[in-house]
DNA sequence: GAAGATTGAGTATTCAATCTTG
DNA sequence: CAAGATTGAATACTCAATCTTC
């Protein structure tokens, strides 16, 4: 021990790992940061939650407005136990309905409802829409947006996550004619 | 309604927010599968949470080896009670003692113990090294780590949660000789 | 027995309220 | 009263176990 204030040695972070640390945390929390903005506008400007409004712009984008639970599970992100519990709070709000195909009763569907849909055209999606813009697309180029669409997606395919029915037609848009990427 | 499969209009995502919508989706959930995985081996190889690696790791690099709590909640993007809760469990471990400053005995240090270091050093660093590395950055380019530096340095500045402070000297080196950034 | 979904137990995380020190 | 931290109540999420249907 050379100096009081340093009891132990200091840890040394070799160069090139350095950067792929920085990379990692400021992505990390950046990620994190939008997201509890999002969410915060999301509670507040519309009643709800992110996790909702992604399911609910899931289902309406699902062919007969339909998912099982294990593929919204999938397209959420998130444990089968934790879609049922989703789908409890939208059929609560009466958003959401189950029902069981009657040539597979052992599977289980989330079909929106018609208050499901006008809550998602005529509340959250509004409000996502906005919170979306102003927390993370305003801070951003267009050459970011499409380098982050393209890091992303090779994360994803990196952990064998990448699902290509996942994100359906209406990402699948010409770039625009002012895209300098 | 023209087609019993579509029982409301289809809704229409506009081409501009499409860009916004795919590159948000794809970076939020890229992330939060590398995090998954490298949460997961973590816990497997280390018998240690990312949160607590991170809270050693921040430890490890303040001056004397202490934070405040409200500090220390900053790093690591929680809420003081999260805080608190996070260093109790490093406390029952033996990583980590709190102590009060006697200048300001509002205020509760939490400090890194000889045991902490050493776990640090032995256990939760290299686990979290392999899992970065096999993760993470195993999967991108160099450019594209420089990327992700700079769009999430960006993010968090659009949020005013970028703070000079939390980075420390080790991510601030010179760029390697063979970045192509 | 396996697929699909739900439930129970356990953990983590937050907000609001509280306590202590300045 | 304000700053700093902790606690209680409530919410959300996961893993393992269970239940139902094929």
């Amino acid at each position: 021990v050379t100096d009081p204030d340093l009891p132990w040695p200091e840890i040394d972070v070799p160069a090139d790992h350095a950067r792929a640390l920085s990379a990692w945390l400021h992505a990390q929390h950046g990620v994190q940061v939008v997201q509890a903005s999002i969410s915060a506008r999301m509670e507040a400007e519309a009643g709800c939650g992110l996790a909702e409004h992604q399911a609910l712009f899931r289902l309406a984008h699902a062919p007969q407005h339909r998912m099982s639970m294990l593929r919204l599970a999938d397209a959420l992100a998130a444990s089968p136990s934790g879609a049922t519990r989703l789908v409890e709070r939208l059929v609560r709000r009466g958003w959401v309905v189950r029902e069981q195909p009657p040539e597979n009763r052992r599977q289980t569907d989330a079909v929106l409802t018609e208050d499901g849909y006008q809550a998602l055209l005529r509340r959250t999606r509004p409000a996502y829409h906005r919170a979306l813009t102003e927390s993370f697309s305003a801070l951003l180029t267009p050459r970011e947006l499409a380098d982050l669409h393209r890091i992303g997606r090779k994360l994803l395919a990196g952990h064998d996550a990448y699902d290509e029915h996942r994100y359906a037609a209406w990402e699948h848009r010409p770039p625009a004619a002012d895209d300098p990427a």
